[in-house]
RNA sequence: GCGGCCGUAGCUCAGUUGGUUAGAGCGCCAGAUUGUGAUUCUGGAUGUCGCCGGUUCAAAUCCGGUCGGCCGCCCCA
């Protein structure tokens, strides 16, 4: 390491790019606003076990992908892969959280996972994230998801994206599927891909969206979630596919679609897109009402999801462009400090105003056109002792002279 | 973790079958007389050719390793 490189599959966000990533998380909190979520906030590090019980096992965050450690008292600790399980944890540790639910939050912040980087994927990366505690009911799905979209379009990329949507069903159902699904597999494992092989060990649901031609064959065959799912998840899947179509929100049903964390129940979604790369899910999640309870919590049902900020900002238009500046041009040492009171006064009228701290005027005036400054407020000796500026219009070349108590008043319109 | 491609100035790139002081555009800096930018003109600086090692009389150019990036698999935001 010659160079002094940030760590792999980290990045920094230099000013131009941190404006659009904070369009995103901007959007996307006004949104939720809109929608009555309370932004909050948890810590980037959790004890591993949180994650390790609420995530799975087996799955492949929590087996091969955590930033784990033992801090000085020797706990082990993660830096957290994903929002949801930490928001669960501090339902649980702030009791007074129950005492009003529904629970509607919208969070944001850094997630860690160690996997090898490709476009759209790094280690550190950022999420939105939203979620409603203690809503059993559909209108909970409906509601998360319908904000998912408003963000989009308020981004200006929903066009860009599908919705697919998909139901794991209730517990019981679940299971149910689960073993039928893992006897006809078994019954046929010679068949099956190397990775499915291991997937029919951890999850055989993810067999299902394998892209493996030997396995897509095995599927056309093998029994579908729909028929396994009993009355009462029809109904809730019903409902949710209903109160989409009211909204307005167009889906597509994906029987393959699956999700990786194995705390999911009903509801399953992503927002998809082929414009950034082989990692096209922009935003995702679904319900998951076990998990509280698994994490040693009052049983409360649970919905949200998360979306990719780093994915978003590759497809998000460009924010609004910033307002531009005034520039001070003061010409001599009295001039420099006459201006530092009236830059102020300008800024406290609410104008952006930049003074340069050293330069000559012709230096001064390059650095205005560079910071695409409106206008240059001027004053040398001649305009300090008559109490005047030159004010000039930095796109018509114009210049005037303006009382200095004037200035206020004539960079307001 | 696996497979493929790539790595030359701040940025985008050129660099012939290995052969002397490695180039362009953009950007940057300085000038074109007195207190005026963006246009124009003139001049200038900049690179351990990602890093380490090997082959060779000679390597940016060939080989190996390493680090990093990109693309795909796995999986996911």
């Amino acid at each position: 390491m010659s160079k002094l490189q940030p760590v792999r599959g980290t990045h920094d966000l230099l000013p131009d790019e941190y404006r659009r990533f904070s369009h995103v998380v901007d959007t996307a909190r006004d949104v939720a606003r809109l929608y009555g979520y309370r932004e909050m906030a948890t810590p980037i590090f959790e004890f591993t076990e949180l994650f390790a019980r609420g995530i799975g096992e087996t799955t492949d965050v929590v087996s091969k992908e955590m930033y784990t450690f033992s801090d000085r008292g020797n706990d082990s600790l993660t830096l957290r892969p994903e929002y949801t399980a930490g928001i669960c944890r501090a339902f649980i540790s702030n009791g007074e959280l129950a005492q009003q639910l529904p629970l509607k939050v919208f969070a944001a912040g850094p997630m860690f996972r160690y996997e090898r980087p490709q476009k759209g994927r790094q280690r550190q990366f950022h999420q939105i994230d939203v979620e409603v505690l203690g809503a059993p009911e559909p209108g909970a799905d409906i509601e998360v998801i319908s904000i998912a979209a408003d963000i989009l379009d308020r981004l200006g990329i929903l066009d860009r994206c599908v919705l697919k949507l998909n139901s794991l069903g209730d517990p019981q159902s679940r299971q149910a599927y689960r073993a039928i699904l893992s006897d006809y597999y078994l019954a046929h494992e010679s068949r099956l891909s190397e990775d499915s092989k291991t997937r029919l060990q951890r999850n055989p649901l993810r067999i299902l969206d394998s892209k493996d031609e030997g396995d897509k064959a095995l599927n056309a065959q093998a029994p579908s979630f729909a028929d396994h799912l009993n009355e009462a998840s029809r109904d809730f899947f019903a409902a949710v596919k209903d109160g989409l179509t009211a909204a307005g929100i167009p889906f597509e049903i994906d029987p393959t679609l699956v999700r990786g964390l194995d705390y999911y129940t009903h509801t399953a979604f992503e927002f998809v897109t082929a414009h950034i790369g082989a990692q096209g899910t922009v935003l995702g999640g679904g319900r998951y009402d076990g998990l509280i309870a698994e994490l040693g919590g009052p049983p409360t049902a649970g919905i949200g999801w998360a979306g990719g900020i780093e994915r978003l900002m590759m497809l998000a238009n460009e924010p609004m462009p910033l307002p531009r500046p005034v520039v001070m041009v003061p010409l001599g040492a009295a001039a420099e400090a006459k201006a530092l009171g009236i830059a102020r006064a300008l800024r406290r009228a609410g104008i952006a105003v930049e003074q340069d701290y050293r330069g000559t005027m012709k230096r001064r005036m390059q650095r205005a056109n560079k910071l695409k400054a409106r206008a240059a407020v001027i004053i040398g000796d001649d305009e300090l002792a008559r109490g005047v500026a030159q004010l000039k219009d930095l796109d018509s070349g114009a210049q005037h002279e303006v009382a200095l108590d004037k200035l206020v008043v004539a960079l307001k319109g």
